[in-house]
DNA sequence: TTATATTAGTTCTATATAGAACTATTAGAT
DNA sequence: ATCTAATAGTTCTATATAGAACTAATATAA
């Protein structure tokens, strides 16, 4: 195979595992979200309070991207979003209740793609793969 | 490093690459395209005449998308799309000469994003990667 | 031959995403 | 204390992308 095909390669494995994702996501009734807005609410189950400004480094977006994120997320009353009282620029994201009753659908759906995806996979490949992907993203 | 991040990593590879390619584009006085219209002009460097349904095929794509990118390409003059005389059904897109001029521009382009991303990495590293992907690519 | 199915492509609509310009708030310099 | 910088976030606009429904043309079956 040629080493050239490696970047569209990978834009071919993140646009699966993305409709992936989002299949099993609605498959448990979670419709209208797709895969960025899972990772905001692992984050939140992660770190329970997280400024806009942490989510979007953590979810690597650009500010005005997490806007809409999160506006989705509220609409659909996962998380609520309030301003911090120390600082006004601040707002803070937390879980509702409704998000945090679907935790261990996100952590099983986490658990299956990772379980489809590294199928054959040794624990020394799945090191492999990582450390080359990681060196492969510094040099970018 | 935890191996559960290695889709967020692709995520993250794929999209910083396609920064990196869209500004190397505007560097050369090429605007307005994005990676997608590339593939589209080196599929066509390659195989010279495709189809929109060959074209889809060639960069994974839909094909309500390729129409979109398609159109573009046909505003910026670098292809042209004609009927085939023997089957209604089916468009053929091809290189101007403008397209034709850019040729160059694009090889340059992936060699240069080829020994970004590669830097540090021996041969062997290089296919190692690509069959690492390529057996998580058919397992999605 | 004619009816049906398949195929290529487009249109319409929705949405994640980003760039640019903006507001509001806090920090820093003098 | 006041002026300027920086910072957090939003709004506005543009666009790649896909799903669904559609048109037009060809292939297939009866």
């Amino acid at each position: 195979m040629d080493k050239k095909a490696v970047l569209a390669l990978i834009g071919r494995i993140h646009s699966k595992a993305n409709e992936y994702i989002t299949q099993e996501l609605e498959k448990r009734g979670i419709r209208g979200l797709v895969v960025s807005h899972g990772e905001i609410l692992v984050n939140l189950y992660r770190y329970q309070r997280l400024s806009m400004k942490e989510l979007a480094g953590k979810i690597d977006k650009r500010k005005n991207t997490l806007t809409v994120l999160v506006e989705k997320l509220i609409e659909f009353d996962y998380v609520e979003k309030t301003p911090s009282p120390e600082d006004g620029r601040f707002f803070y994201i937390t879980l509702t209740e409704k998000g945090r009753l679907f935790q261990k659908d996100f952590e099983e759906i986490s658990t299956n793609v990772y379980s489809l995806i590294y199928t054959g996979f040794s624990e020394a490949d799945q090191e492999k793969l990582m450390e080359l992907l990681e060196k492969m993203y510094k040099n970018l």
